[in-house]
DNA sequence: GGCCTTGTTATGCAAGTGTATAAATAGCCT
DNA sequence: AGGCTATTTATACACTTGCATAACAAGGCC
């Protein structure tokens, strides 16, 4: 589509900037996500993806060696912001674990965690990770890292509170504590308007606390 | 292109039945539903799904307008059968409404609605809600309706303890419920192998009655 | 400034896509 | 049994797709 009102010569080459490796890439994978988000696999198609990256097609293969893989690695981007996001809330200095516990809960539940556009993402790749063993795998890392740092903070948690959880109690509290997110994020990211602000961190601690049998903070201690 | 040396009719045509055409719409919507697990939206062609079906692509135009079409109508016989299939657990008559929740929980979190197919195929079309209001229209009718039913039985459970929730509480209650019992469908059918039998249901059961506060029942009881 | 590398564009191609249309035949009706 | 009709197959087509290759020019280097 060349442009019509212009004087200079019609079929000019396009003018371009060379991009730092690391850039483009970045760019790349970024445009990627952003056209899976919005046409799903089917219509993030080469040219698709090279006219939001703002390059032509031809370059992706200068890149990446298929399209396969730029899809791959762009997966692997994506999960790996997820979980880093996540577990971010979990670094707080001087803070109870309990404390520690809700704020986790809290930051999974509210943007940018809760975002309709990283679940359409998240829902996409993973339809294919049971025809994918490389999706697959991507997906099975990153969920057990996530539940190994919600049983490590149950243990804390428990530990506070003088109770000796046994290794299967542990399990089975965070596998809950894994769905009451999941299932959480899903709804705020589906039916986000559904909620009010905050509605869902609030049902999702007072079910995280009711499933390790926390006894309920008085008012004036929250 | 006629085969040249072959003295049987090498292109003689195929030969073929006349199905009724409710059974062949059936046959169609099934084959589609099988590619698109198996292959996603993407590997799902019309000449996939023909021969999946048995029949020629062009068949497909005389049952359904266009390819858009058969895949809206097969996501709405998919959730149709799910929905109907979870809501089946809570027609038990003379149980205790506890016991029926409980058999709500346990129907939802083992075979056949933890299974990794149907689970590849409601992320694939789900992670098209975002930019596709009919299917977007289709789950959200699916998920309140499965909502509603979890907060009736809720609410009988509630009752029988002679406890009188208002109307925000049961829906917190609704949406937890709902959240844990999505949280492990999804464990299970993505890790089903993680689990021993009966163990997500188990935890399952477990959450589901810590978040109504229920207290436990005595071994001999259950 | 003029070259040289290589990031980038442009063009081409074979395979596959959904759709349209024509040809055939299965199976009901009389 | 034989014709009719609508289901089904077969073929064609325009278009898109991912990938390959050739032409080009941006920007560092001397």
């Amino acid at each position: 589509m060349p442009d019509a009102a212009d004087p200079a010569p019609m079929n000019a080459r396009r003018k371009f900037r060379r991009e730092g490796e690391e850039r483009r890439r970045q760019d790349l994978i970024e445009a990627t996500l952003d056209s899976v988000a919005e046409y799903g696999l089917q219509g993030a198609t080469l040219r698709t993806i090279a006219l939001r990256a703002g390059v032509t097609a031809g370059l992706i293969r200068h890149y990446f060696p298929g399209k396969e893989e730029l899809l791959q690695e762009a997966y692997t981007a994506l999960v790996g912001r997820m979980t880093e996001q996540a577990k971010a809330a979990l670094v707080m200095e001087d803070a109870s674990p309990r404390q520690r516990l809700a704020a986790f809960v809290t930051a999974n539940l509210n943007a940018p965690i809760i975002d309709a556009r990283v679940f359409s993402l998240w829902a996409t790749f993973i339809g294919r990770a049971g025809s994918d063993p490389t999706l697959a795998r991507a997906h099975r890392e990153g969920y057990l890292g996530f539940r190994n740092e919600v049983e490590a903070v149950v243990a804390e948690v428990l530990a506070a509170e003088q109770r000796k959880p046994d290794a299967n109690e542990l399990r089975h509290h965070a596998i809950a504590i894994n769905a009451i997110i999941d299932g959480l994020w899903i709804e705020g990211c589906l039916a986000g308007e559904m909620f009010s602000p905050g509605e869902l961190a609030a049902i999702g601690i007072k079910a995280v606390e009711a499933e390790l049998g926390l006894v309920p903070e008085r008012e004036e201690d929250q």
